[in-house]
RNA sequence: UCCACAGUAGCUCAAUGGUAGAGCAUCCGGCUGUUAACCGGAGGGUUGCAGGUUCGAGCCCUGCCUGUGGAGCCA
């Protein structure tokens, strides 16, 4: 007999098949029994009717808890009554497991108890439409990059010192060496990617060991880094709104099951179409004002800030040409205007803020010293990237797109600590 | 680091300063189409911790702990 699995079901309706997962919830009405039953792809619901099968397959329904594993076997059939649409008629069932009693009821439970059996949690329909997005959003992203001639270039997690010179790092011992730094970028390797391969792209996880406890932040979250030698700014921006089309889009097509069940109005998820919408920071900050908001030109956008910008368009918006003070020392400045950095952040809309940050790179090896000592860093750690520019360089650009942002915002969650496996905040490193 | 809010049964929550309760979960019983099934019954509590006010504190006051949201910083 065949085993398969649930959502492959239409494939074998009318024939007798084998299911093996777990219990997900059951109910009875005396005679007739019913086993709503997951096995990580679906929902089953199993019926049974006493006298139709043997009393000891029957009588195993009383003993199956929730979350008991099981594998059941019987007629599939369809059926509009079930979850799912198909139904088993069930004629024989094993117990594998017998479950204790298990902490995720079908009732409601709030958020720190959930955080605490995040590894039951993820067993849940809703987690699991979250997993799946977050996948197909992963998938997209290697597809785009892997379709466009980039190259897959890990950069390294254990850095010597701070990529940006900004962010508080996570930081441990290391051997004779002194200390070790966590990454927070890949930026710089991925730079030194571009120049040896035209165009790279870093793809893993981040660390930022600064006690931001907000929905949008994650110690540990993944990035992913596309560099691009010869791009200018206006390049980088035509590839960050194709790339986004691309990664929307697959969601759209491959996944409007799992947004179903997320609830997940995908209006702008629809209007995610390039050209998007491109203002200069100097353009955003008249919005602010018009809108009535106290905003000093120079400063950088908070959280609100980014809110009401976004709200102003029915997709992302790009906002190029920041004041160089709040950017990074790799930044390039605009020719036309020194105060300002050649950079762009794209804010998803919704108010989900912050999901694409990106600049042109400084390529000019005085003015990029010149930086390194403004910003207090010390030049030494820098030679090899400072190699960069002294062996060829070349104009260059890339961005770093958060992907828990990215999935909070294609869900439509209010926090992205639902948007990854096993969260890591400040106040938590476990499970 | 700062600001605000919260902590009562395994879970989600009630309880004017006056006998700590409900739903779910668990256990027992009933029901031939259930949909977070339903109906009847049972067990389950050091009200986060330590003090204080009061005849009397889950409730008021002080301190601490833990968590949540936000600010700053950022993706």
């Amino acid at each position: 007999m065949a085993r398969v699995y649930i959502e492959e079901l239409s494939k074998h309706v009318g024939e007798e098949v084998a299911i093996r997962g777990w219990v997900y919830n059951k109910r009875s009405s005396g005679k007739i029994r019913f086993i709503v039953v997951r096995d990580g792809t679906g929902l089953l619901q199993c019926v049974m009717v006493k006298g139709m099968i043997p009393d000891d397959v029957f009588n195993h329904f009383d003993s199956l808890t929730q979350e008991s594993s099981l594998t059941v076997i019987g007629k599939i059939k369809k059926d509009d009554r079930a979850p799912g649409g198909y139904e088993m008629e069930l004629s024989n069932l094993q117990v594998i497991s017998i479950a204790k009693e298990y902490p995720i009821t079908p009732k409601e439970h709030g958020v720190d108890f959930l955080m605490d059996h995040r590894h039951l949690w993820l067993r849940s329909s809703r987690q699991h439409a979250i997993l799946r997005i977050r996948h197909q959003i992963i998938t997209a992203i290697r597809e785009f990059f892997d379709n466009h001639g980039f190259i897959l270039m890990d950069a390294p997690i254990f850095t010597p010192a701070a990529c940006e010179g900004t962010s508080t790092l996570f930081e441990t011992d290391y051997f004779d060496l002194g200390k070790a730094y966590l990454t927070q970028s890949g930026q710089l390797y991925g730079e030194a990617g571009a120049i040896a391969l035209g165009k790279i792209y870093v793809f893993g996880p981040t660390f930022r060991a600064e006690k931001s406890k907000t929905r949008r932040h994650l110690t540990e979250f993944w990035m992913v880094e596309p560099e691009v030698a010869f791009n200018d700014l206006n390049d980088n921006m035509e590839l960050a709104e194709e790339f986004l089309e691309h990664v929307v889009a697959s969601v759209l097509k491959y996944r409007s099951q799992e947004l179903k069940t997320l609830e997940r109005n995908t209006k702008f998820l629809e209007n995610v179409k390039k050209p998007l919408p491109k203002i200069s920071y100097t353009e955003a900050v008249d919005i602010l004002k018009k809108k009535g908001i106290s905003f000093e030109w120079g400063n950088d956008f908070g959280g609100t800030d980014e809110t009401v910008i976004s709200e102003q368009f029915d997709r992302p918006v790009i906002v190029h040409r920041y004041p160089a003070q709040v950017k990074a020392f790799y930044m390039k400045r605009d020719p036309q205007n020194e105060a300002l950095a050649l950079a762009m952040d794209v804010l998803a809309p919704e108010g989900y803020g912050e999901i694409i940050g990106g600049s042109q790179r400084e390529d000019d090896y005085d003015t990029l010293v010149k930086r390194i000592h403004e910003h207090g860093l010390p030049q030494s750690a820098f030679e090899w990237y400072l190699d960069l520019r002294r062996y060829g360089s070349v104009p260059h650009a890339g961005f770093g797109l958060g992907v828990e942002r990215t999935v909070g915002w294609i869900c439509g969650l209010d926090h992205v600590r639902e948007t990854i496996p096993f969260p890591r905040m400040i106040y938590r490193l476990t499970p």
